[in-house]
RNA sequence: GGGCCGGUCGUCUAGUCCGGUAGGAUACGGCAUUGGCAUUGCUGAGGUCGUGGGUUCAAAUCCCACCCGGUCCA
């Protein structure tokens, strides 16, 4: 069943479904869409269609005496929910820690909801509730600015209630209120209003809804949730859900009428971007055009379609019409783009080339492109970020705190931005100035895939004529070919049935020694007990090894609620009462990499900013990994305040207190910051806190307080990826050992030096210094030293009777590159010369043959450098004037120098 | 997470496929032309060819690993 058969399936049975009190105590008249054949409510007798094929007619004639902009357009729904006994909400991050299907919010009700198993639990942490919750949506960028409704980020007003928990309501309530936000929030009348029957699937749950509209404008929707299962396999849920979601942008735009929402909803900022570019703000035209385009673009139709309509309805042609319409729409989605990176960046979110922050950098380089082309230089990023922080923060106080880092974020990538248009620029000019033939599809795609270039960027630039036909085909060739499926571990099997394992490593850290019972041996190397003190792999800290009866354990891992120890060397009988033991040396240094690693994290987010977050960990018993989101690899200064920050809250040893909350509580006292190490997919956490310091859920183990730790040493930072560092540490016995190597180092180079380990550095600069010098001084020699060397050789040479002067030598002591410079330079001084050097080096012999140029007839250096070398067991070549070669038997250097005699005769 | 591209004097780069004396441009120093400058000519200095291994008589070039930067996809 689809969502066309559940479409037909509710809405046979309207009464059961979709009729609610209100609409018998209005008069709501239920009706069939004479387009769509949907079915909607209506107090107007004579409607025919369902909003869906209406114009947008509020557009300069709101239907409602009140005026409310965004700001109190949130204040008026707040007012009215909280009069109607609902908990006001504090919006949630819009960078959804709780999930990790979802990198963005994307709904109010995605706050509620928590992923376990397959399923899909709501928890809400209070009943009834409403939460302006900002969302981010990035699949429908190219009509955000455009289209005067889109939005890259928007508020969703959430009103969600769980039916049968206290305090919850059902459906008769919910459009009680909504009808009554309408009427009496906004003040429009009940006869603008209507209802349209719809349905809604999701994972695991299923539910009916009515979307309510007024004047063609939708508003919200209004989600009964009341299946769980499947399609063919459903019951009612024992806690059914409200969602209903409704667009703050679309309460202030129907109150408003503006020929955009964008209009009503960026309070100032608008204006004073028009002011800054002298964009005029009072024409008659734009108003027209962006409220045609608003009320007319459907699912079906694109905004440029739209645009030569409307032109041709204006009467201008579609040129005129663009060049009004393109700064307008440029500087809307200007707006919207800083605005969404506000939230995104404020919530702990940075632009890079990976996930989701590839949207955000893509969001800022389309503004910041946008700025470019319209050549706005006067207007910065940052100062629009802060007019719209100053607008904001009335309703979203936690704007003000980011606005610095923020504005360091959005510069930051500015100037990223800028360097990559130069280079992008510079390689442009190169390919048009280079003679060159035709680009190939494949130039084009390498140029995309290498260096971002897009081919419309060099159709711009004049490189190219066109687009290729071929190239995205190519291009989508080329990814899906290359896109492969994960691989996972797979399970162990013959566990089913037993029971949790307890865990002892949580009852009592301490535990190193335990009895317990085998319960299951698999394979002959699994190993289940009733209880274990062995902590299995997880959350980045490595298992415990250790005995359980002189059988070595090797592995541990936890497979459900089941703790399996693989073992070697040895063999357990089920039911045997076995003692175990951990390696203590083992864990007490894990343990303390691990707790070592939270102190790492908040020192981190403290000394560099607000968006350092864990990106992922490892915990081993020599060391210790951290990965954070960064903006830049860290400065030494970076890692050295980092390292402080941490050692001093080692000093001051604060307690480290664990206990686990429920999940909606620990939350809400909390935040969002708990989950550092990624989702928890359980309903109780445990909360690692170390007083003062940092607050995480973990499920590893950890000291008691920090001072245990003894001491930690960042060994390594480095830059693993777009806005990720990666910090490699060393804590306790093993940040000794790590100082000891390093000093037993230092104490061997200074020795070598012969210098002492305080000016170990200074002596070190000086045999550099000696070494660059003497290299220098070799070469001046050389080149002194050639030409009257080059005489003496050429009066040393044997005349032979065929007129060629040979110079043959054998040389242990001087290099190829001095019998190079003397070879040239002698035949340079003596055309008639052959100069003939064979050179030891190492193991083997370099040939180096020149032949003058009155002898190049008769005697061709290449081809005795391949003479030669070929005696000597190795090979060689060059062209007539210079050959070298060489090759390994020394004992036939005699051989080949009469060789080279014989062959100049 | 999966790819791809690049790293050579201060700067921009050629050379890499197919191993054989690292070359050009620009800026810089000097000299000459000039009353002075621009210009021009001559000339000089400037290079761990990203790092480390390997193959080879020989590696900027081929192979492997790593480092740094860029970029695309999910």
């Amino acid at each position: 069943m689809g969502k066309k058969e559940l479409a037909a399936l509710f809405s046979s049975n309207p009464d059961r479904y979709y009729k609610v009190s209100l609409f018998d105590k209005m008069g709501f008249l239920r009706k069939k869409c004479g387009n769509c054949e949907k079915f909607f409510w209506t107090l107007d007798d004579g409607r025919q269609f369902c909003p869906d094929h209406e114009n947008y007619s509020f557009i300069g004639r709101p239907p409602t005496n009140k005026r409310l902009d965004y700001v109190n357009a949130w204040k008026e729904t707040e007012k009215f929910f909280q009069a109607n006994d609902h908990t006001i909400v504090r919006r949630y991050p819009v960078v959804c820690r709780w999930r990790d299907d979802l990198y963005f919010t994307i709904a109010s009700i995605v706050d509620f909801q928590r992923i376990m198993g397959n399923q899909v639990v709501f928890e809400l942490p209070a009943n009834p509730l409403v939460v302006p919750q900002m969302c981010l949506r990035f699949n429908d960028i190219e009509n955000v600015g455009l289209s005067g409704r889109h939005y890259t980020g928007f508020c969703m007003i959430g009103q969600t209630c769980n039916a049968d928990a206290e305090g919850g309501y059902w459906k008769d309530r919910c459009i009680d209120l909504d009808y009554g936000m309408l009427t009496k929030g906004l003040g429009i009348k009940p006869e603008e209003i209507t209802f349209v029957e719809d349905v809604w699937m999701g994972a695991g749950a299923f539910g009916y809804s009515l979307e309510y509209f007024v004047r063609g404008l939708e508003l919200g929707n209004a989600v009964f949730t009341e299946f769980e299962g499947n399609e063919n396999d459903y019951r009612v849920m024992p806690n059914k859900i409200i969602d209903m979601g409704a667009g703050l942008e679309r309460f202030s735009w129907i109150t408003m009428g503006t020929p955009t929402s964008y209009d009503c909803c960026f309070g100032p900022v608008l204006g004073k971007l028009r002011d800054v570019t002298g964009t005029d703000s009072n024409s008659e035209v734009l108003s027209q055009y962006f409220g045609a385009v608003s009320s007319k673009l459907d699912h079906t139709n694109s905004v440029r379609d739209l645009k030569s309509l409307i032109a041709r309805e204006m009467g201008i042609s579609d040129e005129k019409l663009a060049s009004m319409v393109a700064p307008h729409e440029a500087i809307y989605t200007v707006a919207d783009h800083v605005r969404t990176l506000i939230f995104a960046i404020s919530d702990g979110a940075l632009p890079s080339n990976v996930g989701g922050g590839y949207n955000l950098r893509v969001i800022l380089r389309r503004a910041l492109s946008i700025l470019e082309r319209f050549g706005w230089t006067n207007i910065k990023v940052e100062d629009v970020a802060d007019l719209h922080i100053d607008y904001l923060r009335q309703m979203y106080p936690e704007l003000e705190e980011h606005r610095q880092d923020v504005g360091t974020i959005l510069q930051l990538e500015a100037g990223r931005y800028a360097g990559s248009r130069e280079r992008m620029n510079s390689i442009a000019t190169t390919l048009k100035t280079s003679k060159k033939a035709e680009l190939s599809v494949d130039d084009l795609i390498r140029l995309y895939e290498s260096d971002g270039i897009t081919p419309d960027f060099l159709v711009e630039q004049g490189v190219i004529q066109g687009v290729p036909s071929s190239f995205y085909t190519k291009l989508a060739e080329l990814h899906t070919a290359a896109s492969q499926v994960a691989q996972t571990n797979k399970p162990i099997r013959g566990l089913e049935g037993l029971p949790p394992t307890r865990l002892l490593y949580y009852e009592d850290e301490s535990i190193r020694e335990f009895h317990a019972k085998v319960l299951k041996v698999a394979d002959n190397k699994f190993v289940i007990l009733d209880q274990t003190a062995f902590y299995p792999r997880g959350g980045g800290q490595e298992p415990d090894t250790g005995e359980i009866e002189g059988a070595k354990v090797i592995e541990v891992i936890k497979q459900a609620d089941v703790v399996v120890h693989k073992i070697e060397g040895g063999r357990l009988a089920e039911g045997q009462n076995v003692h175990g033991v951990v390696n203590a040396r083992r864990r007490d240094l894990i343990t303390k990499h691990h707790t070592a690693t939270h102190v790492i994290n908040s020192a981190s987010r403290n000394t560099l900013g607000s968006w350092v977050w864990q990106n992922s960990a490892f915990k081993e018993e020599c060391y210790g990994r951290l990965d954070i989101t960064h903006h830049s690899a860290l400065s030494k200064d970076d890692v050295q305040k980092i390292e402080h920050a941490a050692n001093r809250v080692i000093r001051e040893n604060h307690p480290v207190v664990i206990k686990t909350y429920d999940r909606g509580d620990a939350e809400q006292e909390f935040t969002f910051r708990i989950y550092q190490g990624g989702v928890v997919p359980t309903s109780n956490v445990r909360i690692v806190n170390i007083k003062g310091w940092d607050i995480e859920a973990c499920g590893g183990t950890h000291v008691r307080s920090t001072g245990e730790i003894g001491l930690v040493k960042i060994v390594k930072s480095e830059r693993i990826q777009d806005g990720v560092v990666r910090l490699e540490f060393v804590a306790g016995e093993a940040a000794v050992n790590y100082m000891q190597h390093l000093d037993s180092q230092l104490a061997a180079i200074s020795q070598a030096l012969g210098s002492s380990r305080e000016k170990v550095l200074e002596s070190f600069n000086k045999f550099m210094e000696e070494a660059e010098a003497t290299k220098k001084k070799v070469r001046t020699i050389q080149r002194v030293v050639a030409e009257p060397i080059a005489r003496s050789i050429s009066a040393q040479a044997k005349k032979l009777g065929s007129g060629v002067h040979l110079y043959s030598t054998y040389d242990e002591e001087l290099d190829d590159d001095y019998h190079i410079a003397i070879g040239e330079k002698a035949i340079e001084l003596d055309p008639s010369l052959v100069y003939v050097a064979l050179i030891s080096k190492g193991a083997g012999i370099r040939v180096i043959i020149f032949a003058g140029e009155a002898v190049r007839k008769k005697v061709k250096a290449g081809a005795i450098a391949k003479q030669i070398s070929a005696k000597l067991g190795g090979s060689g070549g060059g062209d007539d004037r210079f050959g070298q070669g060489g090759g390994r038997l020394k004992d036939m250097i005699k051989e080949a120098l009469l060789l080279a005699e014989e062959a100049a005769k």
